[in-house]
DNA sequence: CTGCCGCCTGTTGACCTTTG
DNA sequence: CAAAGGTCAACAGGCGGCAG
C-alpha cells in the first residue's frame, strides 16, 4: 500500500486511512518499515510534526506500531476515521505529517491557540480543523464572549438565490470588525477562486451579502438545502476573504457511504420512540438515556434519521446540557420525518442505530401501534399538553381530541391490519386490550426480523462498496499527494511513467490500466506527466519536489514573519499549487500566479524564485535553466 | 423591471423548569 | 432521575415600499 519514495528523491513518504481503533496505536506499512527502520531506528522514538504546530510529537514505536504518544498527536489534530495521514521521512526518524479529510483534502486548521488562552489543554496547541471548529463556531456565535470566530454557516435556500442575498450573522461581524456600512468582500471557493460579493449593514443588526451569492452558489453546484461553511481568510485585508471549506452535501454523501457499518459498540441498536404532541410541536425528540449509554451516543452532532422509504433526513444530536440528555432536533424535520413513517403523537416507532461512520444513523424499522389506553394515558399526562391542544382546538376537550385526533390516520392507514378492531376497542376489557398488546409486539418483532434480514444483505453490499470507496481513496489520496485534478490526471494515468532514474518509460498504453492496483504499490509511477493548460505535460515529480519547497518555505516565512501570521496569509495552496504546475522563473512570471500580486511579490519574490531555482537545479543536477514542458 | 431596504413574523435552538 | 414542556433571543425570510 504504502511504499518508500514513490514521490520524492530525497523523503521517503507512506500514508495511511484512518479506520476504526486508529487512535491507539497506527501501524507503519511493513514494507517502509523493512526498508527504512528496521534495523536501523527500530524501537526508538519517533518524532512527528505538522504545518499545523511547531510542536513536535515524541511517539513510542513498538516493532512498526506508533503507540504511547499517538493518541496525543491524533488528539491535537483532530484526526477522525476515514481521514489520511501522509508521513514524509525528515530523516533521524522525525516524520512531517500532512492529514488530509474523506474528501482528500488537506484539513485546515484554525489559527494556533495562545497558551494564555488555553492553559488547560498545554498539549495541544492547535485548534480544531475547520469542520468541528464551524460547528463550535455557530453554536457559539450568540456567545458574545467566544473569542476568534473565524467560521460561520449559511444554508442555501430558494429565497436567498433569488433575491442574491444571503444573511450574514452579527456577532460573527461584529468579532470581526466587520462594522462598515458597505463592505467589498470576496467570496472563494476550496479551489481558490474568488467572486467579488459585498457585505450591507441595515440598521444596527442586520448584515447581508447583497451580491455574488447566487454567482457563487451556481458556480460552486450549491443547491438549495446544501449548507455551506465559510472561513475569513483575510481579516486585515481591505477585502475580507471568505473560502468556501465545507458543504453539508458532500459530507452526506460521505455519511451515506460510510454511515452503513455495523456498529461495535455491543449496546442494543434498536431505540423505541414515542413523539408527543409537543415533541412534534416543537421539533425535538429525547432519546433515551439507556440507549445513549449503551450505544455511546454522547457527543452532539450531525444525525442522519432515514425514513420507510429510505429517505435520509439530517438532523441535529444535540446535548441537553442541564440534564445531560441527549434528543433530536431538525426544526420541523422531526415532525415532518414521523409524518413521513405515519407516525402521529402518541404512537411509538422503533429505530435502529447504524454506526460506522462519521454521523450515525438512525434508521426506521417499523410502527409499534399502542394500545389506545396507553396513548390515552399518555395525551393526559401533561396538563401543558392540553394547553397546547386547546390553543389549536379550545373547544374540544383532551379526551374527545386524542380520540379525534386518533381516529383519521387509522383510517386512511390501509396497512395497519387491526384498525378496525383497534377504533371500536376502547372500552374492551383488559384481556382484549392484552391481546391486541401482544398482537403489536409479535408485529413490530416480525418487522424487525424482516427488516434485520435485509439489513444483513444491505450491510454485505456496503461493506464490499466500503472497500471498493477506499480503494478509490487511497487513488485520491496519491492524485492529491501530487496536487494535482483528478480529472487531468486520470485522462493520462497509465500511458506513460517513468524509472526512478528519471528516464521516461513507456509501460502501457491503456488509460487506467494500472488503475485497479494501488497507485502506491509502485515506485515507477512517480513521474506521471500531466497536461498544462496549453494540453502539455510537465513533470509531475519536478512540481511536486517545487510544491513541498515552496510550502516549506511558506511555514518558514511564517515562523519568521510576526505573531499570528498563518501559513495562508503568506500564500494559499492554491497558489502553491498553480506555482508547481506553472514553474515561474521571473517575477513577471510570479504576478501571473493568482493570489501573488505586486506587494507579495516585491516582499517574497526572490525567495520564492530562489527556492524554485535551487529545487529545478537539484532536479536536474545541473544549473541551466532547464525547460519545464516535457513534450510527448 | 430590478435591486435595495426595512419591517414584521415565523422558525430555530439553547437553556431552564416541571412532571411523573 | 429521566423525560417532556416552556421561554426567549437570534435568525431567516416574506413582503411591500422606494429609487433608479
Amino acid at each position: 500500500m504504502a511504499n518508500a519514495s514513490p514521490l520524492s528523491r530525497t523523503n521517503p513518504h507512506f500514508f495511511q486511512p484512518l479506520l476504526p481503533g486508529f487512535d491507539s496505536h497506527l501501524n507503519i506499512p511493513v514494507k517502509f518499515f523493512s526498508d527504512h527502520i528496521k534495523g536501523k531506528h527500530e524501537g526508538k522514538t519517533v518524532n512527528l510534526r505538522s504545518d499545523a504546530s511547531e510542536r513536535t510529537w515524541k511517539v513510542k514505536m513498538e516493532g512498526n506500531r506508533l503507540t504511547k504518544g499517538w493518541k496525543e498527536f491524533v488528539k491535537a489534530h483532530d484526526l477522525r476515521v476515514s481521514d489520511f495521514v501522509v508521513f514524509r521521512h525528515e530523516g533521524e526518524m522525525l516524520f512531517n505529517v500532512t492529514a488530509l479529510g474523506p474528501s482528500c483534502c488537506e484539513i485546515q486548521y484554525a489559527q494556533p491557540r495562545r497558551h494564555e488562552e488555553d492553559e488547560e489543554s498545554n498539549e495541544t496547541e492547535i485548534s480544531l480543523r475547520s469542520e468541528k471548529e464551524v460547528e463550535e463556531n455557530v453554536k457559539t456565535e450568540s456567545d458574545q464572549s467566544s473569542p476568534n470566530l473565524n467560521c460561520f454557516s449559511r444554508s442555501v435556500t430558494a429565497s436567498n438565490l433569488s433575491r442574491d442575498t444571503v444573511g450574514f450573522p452579527i456577532n460573527f461581524a461584529k468579532q470581526n470588525g466587520l462594522n462598515k456600512e458597505r463592505q467589498e468582500i470576496f467570496l472563494m471557493n476550496g479551489e481558490g477562486k474568488t467572486w467579488e460579493s459585498e457585505l450591507k449593514r441595515w440598521g444596527d443588526c442586520r448584515l447581508s451579502i447583497v451580491r455574488g451569492w447566487t454567482s457563487f452558489c451556481t458556480a460552486n453546484k450549491l443547491e438549495v438545502g446544501d449548507s455551506c461553511t465559510f472561513r475569513l481568510l483575510q481579516k486585515t485585508a481591505e477585502t475580507p476573504v471568505f473560502q468556501l471549506c465545507s458543504s453539508t452535501k458532500s459530507e452526506r454523501k460521505i455519511q451515506s457511504a460510510e454511515g452503513c457499518i455495523d456498529d461495535k459498540t455491543g449496546g442494543s441498536r434498536f431505540v423505541k420512540l414515542t413523539p408527543t404532541l409537543n415533541s412534534l410541536h416543537v421539533g425535538k425528540q429525547h432519546l433515551p438515556v439507556s440507549f445513549t449509554r449503551e450505544n455511546r451516543l454522547i457527543n452532539p452532532g450531525k444525525i442522519v434519521l432515514v425514513d420507510k422509504n429510505r429517505a435520509e433526513w439530517l438532523m441535529e444530536l444535540k446535548v441537553d446540557k442541564s440534564t445531560g440528555l441527549m434528543y433530536i432536533i431538525s426544526g420541523n424535520g422531526w415532525k415532518k420525518f414521523c409524518a413521513a413513517n405515519e407516525i402521529s403523537a402518541g404512537e411509538s416507532l422503533i429505530l435502529e442505530l447504524i454506526r460506522g461512520g462519521v454521523t450515525p444513523l438512525l434508521k426506521f424499522i417499523s410502527k409499534l401501534d399502542q394500545p389506545p389506553f396507553e396513548a390515552e394515558a399518555q395525551a393526559h399526562k401533561r396538563a401543558r399538553v392540553q394547553k397546547l391542544s386547546q390553543e389549536t382546538e379550545p373547544k374540544l376537550d383532551m379526551r374527545e381530541k386524542t380520540a379525534e385526533d386518533r381516529v383519521p390516520p387509522r383510517a386512511s392507514n390501509k396497512s395497519s391490519g387491526n384498525q378496525e378492531n383497534l377504533q371500536h376497542t376502547q372500552p374492551c376489557s383488559v384481556s382484549n386490550q392484552l391481546a391486541k398488546v401482544k398482537q403489536s409486539v409479535v408485529d413490530a418483532l416480525t418487522s424487525i426480523r424482516r427488516f434485520r434480514a435485509e439489513l444483513d444483505t444491505t450491510e454485505q453490499k456496503l461493506e464490499i462498496s466500503l472497500q471498493e470507496i477506499n480503494k478509490l481513496g487511497m487513488i485520491c489520496i496519491a492524485i492529491f499527494t501530487f496536487n494535482f485534478g483528478s480529472t487531468r490526471f486520470s485522462k493520462n494515468f497509465g500511458t506513460e511513467r517513468t524509472e526512478d532514474n528519471g528516464n521516461k518509460t513507456t509501460t502501457s498504453s491503456k488509460p487506467g490500466a494500472t488503475l485497479a492496483k494501488d497507485p502506491l504499490a509502485s515506485e515507477k509511477q512517480s513521474t506521471l506527466p500531466l497536461p498544462t493548460k496549453d494540453g502539455l505535460p510537465i513533470d509531475i515529480n519536478l512540481s511536486f519536489n517545487i510544491y513541498t519547497a515552496v510550502r516549506k518555505l511558506r511555514t518558514a516565512l511564517a515562523r519568521e514573519g510576526p505573531d499570528g501570521v498563518m501559513a495562508y496569509q503568506i500564500f494559499m495552496n492554491s497558489t502553491l499549487q498553480q506555482i508547481s504546475r506553472q514553474i515561474p522563473r521571473t517575477k513577471e512570471e510570479l504576478l501571473q500566479i493568482n493570489g501573488l500580486v505586486q506587494a507579495k511579490v516585491s516582499k517574497y519574490g526572490d525567495r520564492l524564485l530562489e527556492t524554485i531555482e535551487t529545487t529545478v537545479n537539484e532536479y536536474y543536477g545541473t544549473k541551466k535553466k532547464d525547460p519545464i514542458i516535457i513534450h510527448q
